[in-house]
DNA sequence: TTAATTTTGTACCAGTTCGTATAATAGTAG
DNA sequence: CTACTATTATACGAACTGGTACAAAATTAA
């Protein structure tokens, strides 16, 4: 790293203001917030924003890569099959909420929350949203599947629906959470949920 | 009703044009949706909408209670005791699946789709939608505690956050259709999803 | 030093935004 | 017919929108 370029140097971090422009995206949403705004919270003028980042929907799609790193680093460890389905589950859960309420007020989850309103006019983002879908189904069955393998859940149940199931339960906390929700009360929601989604096992 | 009132008539009907402006909305979003829209949408000129609805924010909480009323005419007989809590579920689920494909491409649940986006500047769009989850809880809610009244799910299972993982169904199959998901995929979902709710049951 | 290169900063543009002031219209009441 | 009232129609305005042209600044390479 470090090295040496020409030209002037670049006062931004790129992991940096991506977070501060997500966290901006996931407050107002897409259409909400201006490039102003985005200018203001990156502290970069326009012409530095667009040369590092594109048009407005570019940034967008960045700051939900970003979220989607973040999510990733957060719970793919239970991916691992030393967890039980219901620990991984557990964790796995838990997590989000820790990130859907990590700001004040609660903001749920950027991507749940904020990109499907965009969807129908731009393309873009729903392809972007319908890839973030089949990737977090996709961890949700290996759960399922590695706990089938151990014998912890049942095998002539559907691993893929199942998994796409417990998406479901990430959805309605990330839109609950963001409707006001408190987190103490979600997390009794999912204590009820996981044995429900494990029935069977054991 | 007719009744002669003094001044020029109106020329619009009222829940004609909350219909058109409902489905606007539900397509573009609160934020992407511009009074120009609205205006051409509901053919209507701007004072007129101005002092029919209120402002853009009022326009658009009038168009959830319009969807409001339409999910309600569309699954509330299924409160109704003499369906057993299996099909009193799949109907509703069948029922919301319809209207989620109602326009094509697919667009979803009107508000869990388009609303969350803007609650956390929006108060009063945060509290209609709080609002909103509370009454389909209370909704699915009823039809869990029925079914323990009628010894078809066990009276040791917490009947409200049984609720609550049914809307949470609802709320994920609304963003995946917006998302692009077939309806016929969706049908199998809820149909490994329902037995999975009633678990226990039987 | 000078040239080349990259990023930053300023300023602007044409188009759109929401809302409203004002006038015209179409009916009822007396 | 005249007054009154409610709705419709036109037109405007100040603020904001996303994007970009252009010049200044800060570094490396020769």
């Amino acid at each position: 790293m470090n090295e040496k370029t020409r030209g002037r140097p670049r006062q931004y971090d790129r992991e940096q203001v991506l977070t501060s422009v997500l966290s901006l995206f996931s407050e107002k949403g897409y259409s909400a917030t201006s490039l102003d705004d985005i200018s203001e919270a990156m502290n970069m003028n326009r012409p530095s924003i667009y040369n590092a980042f594109g048009d407005k929907e570019s940034i967008y799609l960045h700051a939900m890569d970003s979220f989607r790193k973040q999510m990733r680093r957060a719970v793919g460890k239970y991916l691992d099959s030393e967890y039980d389905l219901q620990t991984a589950l557990m964790n796995t859960y838990l997590s989000a909420l820790k990130i859907y309420f990590s700001s004040r007020p609660a903001q749920g989850c950027f991507i749940f929350c904020t990109a499907p309103a965009e969807v129908i006019n731009q393309p873009v983002i729903k392809e972007k949203i319908s890839d973030t879908l089949i990737e977090v189904d996709e961890f949700f069955q290996v759960l399922f599947t590695n706990a089938q393998q151990q014998g912890d859940y049942p095998k002539n149940m559907d691993a893929s629906n199942a998994g796409k199931l417990a998406q479901g339960v990430l959805h309605t906390i990330a839109i609950r959470a963001r409707a006001g929700e408190s987190q103490a009360s979600l997390k009794r929601f999912i204590e009820f949920t996981v044995p429900v989604l494990c029935k069977n096992s054991r």
